[in-house]
RNA sequence: GGGCCCGUAGCUCAGUCGGUUCAGAGUGCCAGCCUGUCAAGCUGGAAGUCGCGGGUUCAAGUCCCGUCGGGCCCGCCA
């Protein structure tokens, strides 16, 4: 039988405490500083829990000093010793083992290190992200990397706990899989033995987890990754990780409260935070009428105010004119903002212009001595007072106006709102403040293409009362899909499938896909739900955005183990790269490259 | 595909109006000294293709153009 070899841990670094004084132990770990005083040498060693001083006295233990004495940075050390208390004077109250150090009897280097490239510490200066992602396996070794990724562990053993408690099966679903045509982009992956065929790696397991309620599941779960060949934006990898849940015979109603619980566990079990019991809801119709977004930040308030009526009647032939043609005017009151001058709203302006598709914005500064506006000419006095009180202004806030189509007041106002919060500092740190929207639009209309979209997926149902208006009707009719929000992230999305024939067939040429194409795409499904369906439905919180907000960290590169840059490559490792000849020979694959430069 | 920001020593950065003090600081690294430090201290040392290429100029880290790399955003992501 295999023993324990002389070198091999009894006790973890950040562990010891003044109970375990006296006591005989051995750590394993790395050296991250050694202050050498040319008789005691003290070295921080560190491992997984943290950290802990070792002593090497030459006076105790020769050996055990010498070899000390040639530790560097990042080596890693057995160390063997006894447990002592430190002295009142020597206790470091900064470190959780400030009160304990390690003496020193045998020291031996398991493996010497380089000097790293960057260093390890926490107070020092964060090293640029590109040489962090180039050696990716130090950074994970930092203060920071390590809690982020232990706290991704526990967000993901609270998921698993919690829906294994709620009946839920974790069922793992293929990565190589038929491409079907909706959504992003496919990652292809080729098959050797089928020349000129391939296999997609999935977006989501979005069809095999409707398939496997027809196959009587009825509650599957999976932490599912998600590939998608898009570009990247700080919450968008090209590879992330689902909370993929399904369930059959529910309503949406179950849905919600089994999401809920799931994310009410995973804050509480992680950072013990206790999110509202139920969450707030609100239609999408409502979301965008009051935030301009189908993803409110509701952290704070600065809520949009129509001023349609009021500005159909002023002078204002922008705001008029804008209300004739089936526009709207819609305000937000930023507070304490009337102390901007001219100067500051020119540049407001000038950046709104830039970032968006409106042509202009209209203010009213709320000073003490009055309103003040260059558009304050156009409305009467009354006029002026009912739409201050409309907007909930008070003295000294600043009331910013803009008039467009519909869709461009929304833009507009919804950037204009989330900058000013945060400029104003009106965004409270350390609030979390989910929220459900419900009901989204089923059909979007597609200008590239003529035709109308789904706006969810092609297999979420539409609203029972809205059904008689899929043909008539179609940007009217509401899909039963729903999406949890929270600080103004999307972070969840899901829907009640379609689980009858005739539905789906009428969603389908709606979208202009023919029976035909139907059969051709998705006949595999469509056949499945000819045998015994039962109604169900799903979510799939997004599980990276989660832990970034878990975790207080601005992108979901800081909780991934190794993340990719911008362009979709990997600084460490040099993925993608180019393969030799022999391989794509043996896939029957030919580059046709565009020319250099 | 587009807009904006960044790139100077291993790391973090400063570098003004283009000019001899413009190749700099801190830290890390190397060497020596040092027995209670914990970002140890003291002394000394090594360390640079100013991302790369071109242009303007008597003179470019600095100005211009291009390009590469990184980031944020728009498009895109049901």
């Amino acid at each position: 039988m295999a023993t324990r070899a002389d070198w091999q841990r009894t006790h973890w670094c950040g562990e010891v405490r003044k109970a375990d004084v006296g006591g005989e132990m051995t750590f394993n770990g790395w050296v991250r500083r050694r202050r050498d005083h040319g008789g005691l040498i003290f070295v921080d060693l560190v491992d997984r829990t943290g950290l802990c001083q070792v002593v090497f006295d030459p006076s105790e233990c020769p050996d055990a000093h010498a070899t000390a004495g040639g530790l560097r940075g990042e080596y890693v050390l057995s160390v063997s010793g006894v447990l002592a208390a430190r002295s009142d004077e020597t206790v470091n109250p900064r470190l959780e083992t400030g009160e304990v150090e390690l003496r020193a009897r045998r020291a031996e280097v398991l493996n010497p290190s380089e000097t790293p490239p960057f260093s390890l510490t926490e107070e020092d200066a964060a090293a640029d992200e590109m040489i962090r992602l180039r050696y990716r396996y130090l950074d994970l070794r930092t203060p920071r990397m390590q809690r982020n990724l232990r706290l991704r562990h526990r967000a993901a053993q609270a998921a698993r706990s919690y829906l294994d408690a709620q009946g839920f099966w974790e069922v793992e679903t293929p990565m190589l899989f038929r491409q079907t045509p909706e959504g992003a982009r496919d990652y292809l992956v080729p098959s050797r033995v089928n020349p000129g065929h391939f296999y997609a790696l999935p977006q989501s397991p979005q069809i095999m987890k409707q398939l496997l309620m027809v196959a009587g599941m009825e509650r599957y779960y999976q932490l599912a990754r998600c590939l998608r060949d898009e570009d990247l934006r700080r919450d968008r990898q090209p590879e992330h990780t689902q909370i993929d849940m399904e369930l059959a015979f529910v309503t949406r109603e179950d849905i919600l409260t089994v999401t809920e619980g799931l994310f009410r566990a995973i804050f509480r079990e992680t950072i013990g935070y206790e999110l509202p019991d139920p969450f707030p809801r609100m239609t999408h119709a409502e979301a965008v009428a009051k935030y301009g977004t189908d993803k409110p930040d509701t952290r704070y308030g600065m809520e949009l105010t129509d001023l349609g009526d009021i500005a159909a009647q002023c002078e204002f032939r922008v705001f008029a004119s804008a209300v004739q043609s089936g526009g709207q005017v819609k305000a937000i009151a930023a507070p304490g903002g009337a102390q901007w001058g001219r100067m500051v709203m020119d540049r407001i302006t000038e950046e709104l212009q830039r970032e968006t598709r409106a042509k202009g914005l209209a203010w009213i500064a709320l000073l003490d001595e009055g309103p003040k506006s260059p558009i304050a000419k156009f409305f009467t006095d009354e006029q002026l007072r009912d739409l201050i009180a409309r907007t909930g202004a008070n003295p000294g806030d600043m009331v910013l106006m803009v008039a467009d189509q519909p869709d461009v007041v929304a833009e507009a106002l919804d950037r204009l709102r989330r900058k000013l919060a945060d400029r104003l500092g009106l965004i409270p740190e350390g609030v979390f403040s989910p929220l459900w929207v419900l009901d989204f639009p089923m059909f979007a209309w597609s200008e590239d293409e003529g035709r109308w979209d789904a706006e969810h997926h092609p297999f979420c149902m539409p609203h029972p009362d809205d059904i008689d208006l899929i043909e008539s009707d179609p940007g009217k009719v509401r899909a039963q899909a729903y999406d949890v929000v929270m600080n103004g992230d999307e972070l969840g999305s899901g829907s009640i499938r379609i689980h009858r024939r005739d539905i789906q067939q009428r969603i389908f040429s709606m979208l202009g896909i023919t029976a035909e194409q139907a059969e051709e795409r998705f006949g595999f499904l469509l056949k499945a739900f000819e045998y015994g369906t039962p109604p169900h439905g799903g979510i799939a919180p997004g599980f990276d955005r989660i832990v970034m907000w878990l975790c207080g960290e601005p992108n979901i590169r800081e909780v991934m183990a190794f993340p990719k840059t911008q362009t979709a490559q990997c600084l460490m490792s040099g993925a993608p790269s180019m393969v030799d000849d022999r391989l794509l020979r043996d896939l029957h694959i030919k580059l046709d490259l565009p020319p250099e430069g």
